[in-house]
DNA sequence: CATCGGACCTGTTAGC
DNA sequence: TGCTAACAGGTCCGAT
């Protein structure tokens, strides 16, 4: 369900009802998700006070002196602190016990989303090739320029390259540039410094404002307590294929690129 | 290496 | 109204 607004929403959330909290132990009802949840995640984590909940790229990570759960949401993942007597749904695949009597449940019903274990002190290889965080200083207009230098693909197929960048889904993608008056279709290499640098700030200032807002782009995101998101920013291009630009009142263009739906202004978006 | 297409799943929505 | 097809917020992997 996630971009990386809604991670961070759902880790803000979750925060503080798991950090100091022991857990009691660990229901799997399936054996996997994405890929096979590794046995340390039963074995190791029950009796482990969790000390933060961190988040790195789109994955959330719980820390524990045992080692780290690392939780990705994929498309249709929630995760929700319940009380223990709350109803076991077709698609609540993974519950943590909490020692307040209550339990981090995960729900995901696509299944895309992965549980992995990361070792005290390890890397795990699923956060190795993880390019910067969008809104920390490490990505700017320059580190953006040099990762297209040479690259052929679209400029949107590249914003959403996790090595490039990571956090930026298909939604903020075309919103992001949309404000920064660049088409999707633009080879990336092709773009200068100054419209790197056009680009990265919207990326920021995007993200950021969805998650002072706390995630709520997405229609059906439901947050730590499992409330839905008010959808409360204004998208721009995403979803509006074949309406006007809100901008100028063109009618929107779209196309499928790198298998997603992309949709622009062709008088706002210059190639 | 970069790029592309297919794959993984289920639920919702658009279209006939 | 009911059925079917297309599509959905992500990302990995193998082929080219």
């Amino acid at each position: 369900m996630p971009e990386l607004p809604e991670v961070e929403t759902t880790r803000r959330g979750l925060a503080p009802l798991l950090e100091g909290r022991r857990i009691t132990g660990v229901t799997l009802r399936r054996p996997d998700l994405r890929w096979p949840i590794p046995e340390a995640i039963v074995r190791q984590l029950p009796g482990q006070r969790i000390d933060t909940v961190a988040r790195r790229a789109k994955y959330l990570l719980l820390h524990t002196g045992a080692g780290s759960a690392l939780w990705h949401l994929g498309m249709s993942g929630v995760m929700r602190v319940l009380p223990t007597t709350s109803p076991v749904g077709a698609h609540d695949h993974v519950d943590v016990g909490l020692d307040d009597g209550r339990v981090l449940r995960f729900t995901d019903p696509r299944r895309f989303g992965c549980l992995l274990w990361q070792a005290p002190g390890m890397l795990h290889p699923r956060l190795a090739g993880l390019g910067p965080e969008p809104l920390s200083t490490d990505f700017s207009g320059a580190t953006l320029f040099t990762a297209s230098r040479g690259r052929a693909a679209s400029i949107k197929t590249l914003l959403m390259d996790q090595a490039v960048v990571v956090g930026v889904g298909n939604i903020y993608a075309a919103e992001a540039l949309f404000e920064a008056g660049i088409r999707p279709t633009t080879p990336a290499g092709r773009l200068g410094h100054q419209r790197c640098e056009r680009l990265a700030k919207a990326v920021k200032r995007i993200l950021g404002n969805a998650i002072e807002r706390g995630g709520t782009t997405l229609r059906d995101f439901l947050n730590a307590d499992g409330l839905p998101g008010y959808f409360a920013q204004e998208l721009f291009v995403y979803g509006r294929e074949g309406e006007l630009c809100k901008v100028c009142g063109t009618r929107l263009e779209s196309m499928r690129l790198g298998q997603r739906a992309t949709t622009w202004c062709p008088r706002c978006q210059r190639a």
